[in-house]
DNA sequence: AGGAAGGTATGATGCAAGTCGTACCTTCGT
DNA sequence: ACGAAGGTACGACTTGCATCATACCTTCCT
């Protein structure tokens, strides 16, 4: 399986499939943090703290993969995920900003994951 | 039933809500619509040309309406929606513009959807 | 070599989203 | 007064989304 499995090129990035992503709060929170780093910073999926089990993350993952928000890079034994800054910015531009402006407004409590989607576990 | 049911303060849009909504294509082709005629242009619900029927329309408008993205107002016979321009660019600034570029880059061929309901006021 | 760590694949499950049909309510125009 | 037009409310149904558990595969580190 080669290694830019599932990633969009630049002029296939469509709107819908980026906001559709973005409208999990799980997504944008990850993206949120990618975008506070300095450009190019990778992260491995499990450094986000997520309270979620490993596949529930390669679901994520695969969804920002795919949408084109983050490119993932295989380093040795994990898969780095790092922004796809510039790619955004030309194509949507101010959008990330958007994401990085609500956790920023948001952060003021402990909120760590919230959202909307809130669900009892079984 | 007053008229200002469900329509979300200004200090109470929610990115995550106004994302949900603009996720659905049908959701954003409204928006879209409504963003590239003059500022505070009414429209019925009716006026757009989808291919549903009205019990599903009158749920995308109720969505539209409570992530804030659009107002509504009773005009006698019809509920006329506009969008709420200046609260969306203040609170999420440039999130428009992509809906609005989705379309006019898609739209090389006929927008469909466009329809010529201008309202005279009462 | 063998285990731990990081990810993927697949199947199952529960809930939410989008759609429709029907019934019902207003308002407008005859 | 009556019907047509525009919307809403509610129930039913289908599909997709988010989640987990389990099993499996690599790569690193003793």
């Amino acid at each position: 399986m080669p290694d830019s499995e599932g990633h969009p090129d630049f002029d296939e990035l469509e709107l819908g499939a980026v906001l559709t992503a973005l409208a999990d709060p799980i997504r944008r929170q990850v993206v949120a943090v990618l975008a506070g780093e300095p450009d190019g910073t990778e992260r491995p999926c499990s450094s986000f703290g997520l309270p979620l089990t490993k596949s529930t993350l390669t679901y994520h993952f695969r969804l920002l993969r795919e949408s084109g928000l983050v490119r993932q890079v295989n380093r040795g034994n994990s898969r780095m995920a790092q922004l796809r800054r510039a790619d955004l910015e030309a194509r949507f531009p101010g959008l990330l900003a958007l994401v990085v402006a609500e956790t920023q407004q948001a952060g003021k409590g402990a909120p760590s994951v919230a959202g909307n989607t809130a669900r009892a576990p079984h």
